[in-house]
DNA sequence: TCTTGTGAATAGGTTCACAGCA
DNA sequence: TGCTGTGAACCTATTCACAAGA
């Protein structure tokens, strides 16, 4: 398959979310421009980029091309080896993370939660598997942990991020309020509900 | 002041908060392209966007170049005129939200919670006035919300994202699972695990 | 007639490379 | 000497516009 530009990627990711919430079986460029905000010529482009050649006078099938989407991307729900992460911080946005339902029929699995409160360990209830922090290393190469949350209290957050980093974790969802600094073999994506509400002041 | 491309300006203000976990008095575009994993041409294009002509042959000025990028987009902390935000739905992740101290210094003021439970509303408590998702219109005019926190359940996510628009919302941050489709007068950023997750095993 | 798929044109961003300043 | 700031070149992505297929 020929290179497909990284903001296509993204793109189509959200696009196949997009389709399973669709409830007809075919589906155009404009309705999907409509329902996304999307340039029609810029869907029609992302999707050509499939090299599918599904589309016909009465649009896409949303079946098809959700699935070829998922293979693309090797995001398929069934996927044999689904890749581990974990949660680190079980404070009470790691909690609500653990909890929620968003891991369920995806390409990825929530192998393990970490806080360094052994109690806390004890109490909490989930139905993942729940270690203290003191186990970290050991977990993440036992059970072949790839990814991780990172929702640990500030102060702890660059110091644990390259931990992570140390024992061969590839990317980090960061929930924290701090700017992580890491080599860039690892991918760090920032979820900060402040910025992003200044961006949308900033926005063009 | 010129346009600032919107990559530059996202990347400027990731940059005011990292200016503002460091503890010295300078720093150079080299440092700054370290720290973040940005080229430093593009560090001095961004910041050169400013205008400020501050730096010298030993840096920038911390101080100086982190207000500036603040006052650049109206980001003061000190802002006399705060923008106001709600949290709609307060489950486990909504509680989290609230609580957390992520709004503190920033130019953007938490100021109402909301939820159709009225016995959480009455039970929970927050330093955030809570009220009943009935009183959602009434409250979003009275108090001048301009933007809102979206971590309602998946079933409600739509529909409530529609009523936010109705009632005059400029932004929404999408902590749930679905894809929202709304008219492009207002921004929405998604907040997805999952996705963030997929975007790094299909990265480039 | 409707929609896709795609060359070609355009717009948008990044990086190079170096002049100029402290 | 060591840095910034910025034209110019380059690269990436979006949009236009239309041929071709159902």
């Amino acid at each position: 398959m020929r290179k497909i530009p990284l903001p296509s990627k993204k793109r189509l990711i959200t696009l196949s979310r997009l389709l399973s919430q669709l409830e007809k079986p075919r589906v155009t460029s404009v309705e999907l421009s409509e329902l996304t905000g999307w340039g029609e010529a810029t869907i029609r482009r992302d999707i050509s980029c499939l090299e599918l050649h599904n589309g016909c006078s009465n649009g896409y099938d949303i079946k098809i091309l959700r699935d070829a989407i998922c293979s693309a991307f090797e995001i398929d729900k069934l996927a044999s080896k689904k890749h581990l992460c974990c949660i680190v911080g079980l404070g009470k946005l790691g909690e609500a993370l653990l909890e929620s339902s968003a891991f369920e029929g995806s390409s990825f699995e929530l192998a393990a939660g970490f806080d360094t409160n052994f109690n806390k360990i004890e109490i909490m209830k989930s139905s993942v598997p729940l270690f203290p922090t003191l186990d970290l290393e050991k977990k993440i190469r036992q059970l072949g942990i790839e990814y991780a949350v990172l929702s640990v209290p500030d102060e702890k957050a660059q110091f644990m991020a390259e931990r992570l980093y140390s024992y061969g974790i590839k990317g980090i969802v960061n929930y924290t309020n701090i700017v992580l600094s890491l080599p860039k073999e690892i991918k760090v994506e920032s979820v900060n509900t402040v910025t992003i509400l200044t961006g949308m002041i900033a926005g063009n």
